[in-house]
RNA sequence: GUGGUUUUAGCUCAGUCGGUUAGAGCGCCUGAUUGUGGUUCAGGAGGUCGUGGGUUCGAGCCCCAUAUUCCACCCCA
């Protein structure tokens, strides 16, 4: 049999110890908080029927959707088809009916729709599982990744927007990483499209000043320039976009440009609140930003949308999103459950750690607490008490293993700290063919004669 | 989907104009330093040069295809 090379998937990682470690250090971090503001955990299958997934994330996002190949006839399905296939779209709707979840918003959506009668509205869930995406991989970018996401449905409270903006700031703060949350308001984008050309411009309006901070002012009206704008509109565009001040004076400002639309003004109101009540709730004063020109791709958004990115790092990209949408259940069949949320991402999160060299020390520490290295190259030697030595302190509850690999006959103690120390465990029980114990601390290389009790009791410190 | 980039020892990487037996550092293994991590010394193992074709007397190096890494665009966490 030929041997074969062993590989992952593009786009996905394996991860080590460590690495599970400090992800597992963030989704505590996040899951904590989730918790403190009294939301509760779901999960939802890996795997959802496309008709659930298509349609919901725009062309873009159906294209990057991974489709589970059906098992059985499907050969026999596609001669049997009446229809003509005219494209691979077609094709793959006929060979695949299920895929991969693409995030974990619209599964939560279809959850709520299924469950209706048994949830207790409003009704706040989080969720933190891992999503998948046939993107090209690159920087922050991978095929496979995790969310952890909080939101809440069926309440129009804005008292939600501010929980939801007080999590993002405890979990960063949590994980010391500084943060900026940026906010908008969908309605604001939507009066600012009425003003500057029309309602009908929105979606067009809202991708191309999303980009603004990526390619410029001049960017952007090239961009809008070819799309057919006029250049008494887009001056007009960034007249309102680049308001600057304080942000109560940004939103007075704001309310003469878009006196003329009643949703922006509705808009405006709602980021007012928001601004009014934030700090009120914690001691910490939250780096809220309102920035105009933020947009957020999903189209599911009606009202306030955030992002989060990092304030140092390299990461350019959000590490964070969310926003509020009012009939995200609609489309299953259930109206007026309105929801906002917000969501981490997990790997984000964690290369803008790793870069900034934030994880905390603690986290490196080998799996045990103690080695137990006893001289198994005599042959008569009495295990007995080492073993029930070891059954003590795991009763304990202190992490011990002992050392089972053939040893060194001249050197009975080098293999055994070795194995230990570059496995950082940070003790080691000496036993010996006279058959006394001795507690070595590997860190400082101070060791001492101690009976069983002794050991267990250092060891419980 | 578009454009670029990477791939050589377990790891990080050299490898000239296409020319004899493909190298270094680190790590690993064995031994010495007279019971225990380190240092030093001596020795050793380890390679289908990503894969498949092609050009050539001859390919790690040139050509084609493909996979893969990383990066930018699109889009997004």
């Amino acid at each position: 049999m030929a041997k074969e090379k062993p590989s992952i998937p593009k786009g996905t990682r394996d991860f080590g110890p460590q690495e599970v470690a400090k992800r597992k250090y963030i989704l505590n971090t996040i899951e904590k908080v989730f918790i403190k503001y009294g939301f509760m955990p779901i999960e939802t299958p890996t795997m959802e029927n496309l008709s659930t997934l298509t349609g919901k994330y725009g062309d873009e996002g159906d294209k990057l959707l991974f489709r589970i190949l059906d098992s059985g006839e499907t050969l026999e399905k596609i001669r049997n088809s009446k229809f003509e296939i005219r494209n691979q779209n077609e094709f793959n709707n006929l060979i695949a009916e299920k895929g991969l979840r693409y995030d974990l918003t619209v599964p939560f959506a279809r959850y709520v729709v299924m469950n209706r009668n048994e949830i207790t509205f409003p009704f706040k869930r989080y969720q933190m599982q891992p999503v998948w995406r046939a993107d090209r991989p690159q920087k922050g970018r991978y095929r496979e990744f995790w969310q952890c996401d909080a939101d809440v449905v069926g309440s129009d409270s804005l008292l939600h927007e501010l929980d939801l903006i007080n999590i993002y700031q405890e979990v960063f703060k949590g994980l010391c990483i500084d943060v900026e949350i940026k906010i908008n308001n969908r309605k604001v984008l939507a009066g600012i499209a009425e003003v500057v050309k029309g309602i009908e411009h929105l979606n067009t309006i809202a991708v191309a000043i999303d980009k603004l901070d990526k390619i410029g002012k001049e960017g952007v009206s090239k961009e809008l320039t070819e799309l057919g704008f006029t250049i008494s509109e887009i001056e007009n565009l960034f007249d309102i976009i680049t308001i600057k001040g304080t942000e109560a004076e940004m939103l007075e400002a704001l309310k003469l440009k878009l006196q003329n639309s009643f949703e922006g003004l509705v808009g405006i109101e709602e980021l007012a609140f928001i601004f009014k009540n934030i700090n009120s709730s914690t001691n910490e004063p939250t780096n809220l930003k309102t920035d105009f020109s933020l947009a957020r791709g999903l189209s599911y958004y009606t009202g306030c949308i955030f992002e989060v990115a990092a304030m140092e790092g390299s990461l350019r990209s959000s590490i964070g999103g969310g926003g509020r949408y009012d009939n995200l259940t609609g489309i299953f069949g259930l109206d007026g459950v309105s929801g906002v949320g917000i969501s981490f991402g997990l790997d984000r999160i964690y290369d803008v750690l790793e870069e900034l060299k934030l994880f905390p020390e603690t986290l490196s520490q080998g799996s045990s607490k103690v080695l137990i290295c006893a001289n198994n190259s005599i042959e008569n030697i009495e295990l007995a008490p080492v073993l029930q030595l070891l059954g003590k302190l795991r009763n304990e509850g202190i992490a011990s293993e002992i050392y089972t690999e053939k040893i060194n006959v001249k050197k009975p103690l080098e293999k055994p700290i070795k194995y230990a120390s570059s496995k950082k465990i940070p003790y080691a029980i000496i036993y010996t063919e006279n058959e006394t114990l001795k507690l070595k601390n590997l860190e400082t290389g101070f060791q001492e004669e101690l009976s069983m009790e002794e050991i267990i009791e250092r060891l419980q410190n």
